[in-house]
DNA sequence: CGTGAGGTTGAGATCCTTCAACAGATGTGG
DNA sequence: CCACATCTGTTGAAGGATCTCAACCTCACG
């Protein structure tokens, strides 16, 4: 149940605009808003969806297992919704969700959200277009695994992160490398020789900061390219 | 413009199911449903979206190049959609798609698939169910490369063949080698590779029949998961 | 100080790609 | 019908990329 400060909050973010105030009524009678320490799985691989979560603050990690591994698939921050498309199917999820970073999680519960998919427009063309986003978010994903080595992800990663926080040239890995790794699709040891391989083009690594000494050079090594690297195209 | 019988054939696609005929009818005005050989290119990435595409017959196949690479990201059969992404977000495609099998394709214009999404909650609910499916495919494709090697994902890629027609422990591929191997992420040299190792499991390769001697020792290879290979799930 | 977790480095094995040569099938024109 | 070209796929050899295992290092923390 959420408290009246609670309901504000919530009915006004992003994934309810343009939506019927009988929906967002809806979908908010059986939700919660809860915080959540790091290292709390949220979801499992395998299980029924109950909740859509929104992330409202923190950050959240997707992965999976298969054998003896285990890969990091997304790492989503606020405001960002996940697991939309189990809950739109009604079908198990095909990640676990692990917080990595305190997180506040609203809930709507998964059979409002498939009512009211149903009988407001708006509030489906707003599932459309995150489920389209998040579409072509692991699409580029996938690209980047499939057309890319290791060591020219991880470059591209760098050069992102840098003009995502404003071209400063010095970033900071936000959580541990090993999940940087994971999300890169390398082994952890890999990760660190590509780090040393990148000092060459002027890549100084200190810890989780890191600096970007030439710019040009990473960028030219990197090569991005839009249908890839860009979060907005 | 579409004949009496193409709106009538066109109308009862799944993807029009339980939308409003005012939708249907408005969504198949500016509508072309056309025949086209192998190897035509149906659109490519970087470029605005026209049309959604439906696959009515034939098979497409949607790739994208980066530097002087190449690989094919998914193969589409009838009767599916694709590049719903894109024409939801009204952004370039990700990918270029092209016919691998000839194919009749009904062409949507995209201004008015926008327009029904926000129209009409029965047709955004089945474009979201759409999107999430293809989601979940997209997710399960990125597993499959970030988990498993070469030889297993040519394992299961022939499991999961052989009980999709029929378990008949003879296959068949339904398009070139070369497509294959880049579907599964792998130069073409190592599919033939890994067929040669298969060998040693009681695959036997004539040409783009297959035959599977030992299916217990293929599946005790591949080790399947439903969260990765199960289609329905 | 110890201790443990996260990270780095080294060595060897494995997976995979590239380049090159070759084989087999298909098609074409003379 | 044959010679030739072409396309696809296979095989071999070499090198590159990546993983695993193990040792070591560093730093925060009790």
């Amino acid at each position: 149940m959420l408290s009246r400060e609670q309901f504000d909050e919530a009915s006004g973010l992003q994934i309810f605009s343009g939506c019927r105030p009988e929906t967002i009524a809806m979908l908010l009678e059986g939700a919660f808003l809860h915080k959540f320490p790091e290292g709390i799985d949220l979801a499992k691989e395998g299980e029924p969806p109950d909740f859509l979560h929104v992330v409202v603050s923190g950050a959240v990690e997707l992965y999976s297992r298969y054998r003896d591994r285990e890969t990091t698939i997304e790492v989503i921050g606020a405001p960002n919704v996940f697991i939309a498309a189990a809950v739109v199917l009604d079908r198990p999820h095909l990640k676990s969700a692990r917080v990595i970073e305190p997180a506040r999680i609203l809930m709507l519960p998964a059979a409002s959200v498939r009512k009211a998919l149903s009988e407001d427009a708006a509030f489906a063309a707003r599932i459309a277009v995150e489920l389209a986003t998040a579409y072509r978010a692991v699409t580029k994903d996938l690209k980047n695994q499939k057309l890319r080595t290791g060591l020219e992800r991880l470059a591209n990663w760098l050069a992102r992160r840098d003009t995502e926080t404003g071209s400063t040239h010095r970033i900071v890995i936000p959580y541990d490398k090993k999940v940087l790794a994971a999300q890169l699709g390398m082994a952890p040891e890999n990760l660190s020789r590509n780090f040393a391989t990148l000092a060459r083009f002027g890549v100084k690594v200190k810890g989780a900061r890191i600096e970007i000494g030439d710019p040009a050079a990473l960028e030219n090594l990197a090569k991005p390219d839009p249908l890839i690297d860009d979060p907005s195209s």
